[in-house]
DNA sequence: CGACACTTTGAAGACGATCAACGCCGGTGG
DNA sequence: CCACCGGCGTTGATCGTCTTCAAAGTGTCG
């Protein structure tokens, strides 16, 4: 179980409102594989996953489904859609593994920014921070060798999941990694055996960083003016304003 | 020169805030090419256009250069930076043609948003929105050819400058635009001929969509349930919350 | 044990980038 | 006035990368 208070969402408010706040909150839980809103459906509610991971993706009209992002615990979910409440949904949203996670009507957060300047930054800030990651993986995506955005894409992981460099296992299914990073579940597999000459072993669901300069050189103009990817590890973790 | 007051930043504003807010205000003029800002630099202020257009572009390390977005009159600019100045400017910005704009200090803007509901509301849907229209350029840079890819932009550029469809001129030059889309010139100049057999003729900076069908048979799942890529035409339209 | 989802691998194919060369135009300077 | 240059746009040929098709191995769970 995560930690609700210590979420970006309510950084600086007083306890009182965050209370306040809270007490429209309703507790839902998923199991594997459930289904928590599809694409389309009218946007009813903010979520906040407290334990679990919570899958968001598109189904393309021949029926190929590409994921927009892998959301972990003690991240919002949705906060960019809840002010064109009238186009719905723009992704379906599916439980990776059993989770739990605090549903808030988009109402009472509309209600809560307008009236608490503190929430409505802290809203921004979040929006504002996704858009930039959206920025950076299209740009990764377009500069980008297929090697690269694994070799990237698990670096960052590692941080982000606070995971061992030396050895962690992967916490999702090689499909479900394929299907984010945009590509064939083929192809990550051959990219995977390539990582081998550049520092990064995987064998089953064990990876192991074991060079980080091979991963840092893959530079990026979208992460810092003249840094590595490796400034990655920041992207994700800063939310302050 | 644009009408200020009518932009979606300061929808539903009473007009006593409005003019408080522009009070600090500052004209800004540009000649055709000159540097508004550059990558990385402190974020001082947020834009609005009022007249001409901005090209927003990062420049990668071997010196070429990608374009994020260009931005044309009546259009804020940089609302997504506001919320974390202390990364500093994440594209350089120079003026496609003479343009003139608004600055506003970021502190007043913060202020602003955090005293007036209307604003900070205003805020999150112009960024929120941003967020929607990068993830939908996103999927279609993944899920379309070149050819797709042009003639989708042509047809959202005649609606969103207000075009005819039956002819108008390239407002922007073919680099650019090529730039715009992440192709090479090359490649969108071969695109080009290709399009006519899908009725839309482009002879010089001259464009004629003839056959609408033809491009709206390119069907996207980021724009609709089942609909066609023609519901663009709402997606920058929409700012109201 | 068998169904089925997941993963790996080989071979062929499509697409866009790259290299290279050329025509076009406006500006500059001799 | 003309020769030169640089930016822009076009076109042909080639090349690398990722997708697709096809097939087979691995694992889990009923």
């Amino acid at each position: 179980m995560y930690p609700v208070d210590s979420a970006s969402l309510f950084a600086g408010l007083a306890a009182s409102d965050k209370a306040a706040f809270m007490r429209h909150a309703r507790t839902r839980r998923l199991t594997r594989g459930e289904l928590l809103f599809a694409h389309g459906d009218p946007v009813t509610s903010l979520y906040l996953i407290t334990c679990g991971s919570v899958q968001l993706f598109r189904t393309t009209h021949e029926g190929q489904q590409k994921t927009i992002a892998l959301v972990k615990a003690g991240q919002p979910l949705c906060e960019d859609e809840i002010m064109d409440a009238c186009h719905g949904r723009r992704t379906s949203g599916v439980a990776v593994e059993d989770s739990e996670l605090l549903e808030f009507p988009v109402a009472r957060v509309k209600e809560m920014a307008r009236e608490n300047g503190t929430f409505a930054l802290n809203l921004l800030s979040l929006v504002a921070a996704r858009l930039h990651l959206a920025e950076v993986e299209a740009e990764h995506q377009a500069a980008m060798s297929a090697a690269q955005l694994v070799a990237c894409f698990l670096q960052r992981m590692c941080v982000l999941y606070d995971f061992n460099q030396a050895g962690f296992e992967l916490p999702y299914s090689k499909t479900l990694i394929a299907s984010r990073l945009g590509m064939e579940v083929k192809t990550f597999s051959r990219t995977i055996a390539k990582l081998k000459d550049h520092g990064i072993s995987v064998e089953g669901n064990h990876v192991a960083i074991l060079d980080l300069k091979a991963v840092g050189k893959y530079v990026c103009s979208a992460c810092s003016v003249a840094g590595s990817c490796n400034t990655h590890q920041a992207m994700e973790i800063k939310t302050a304003h």
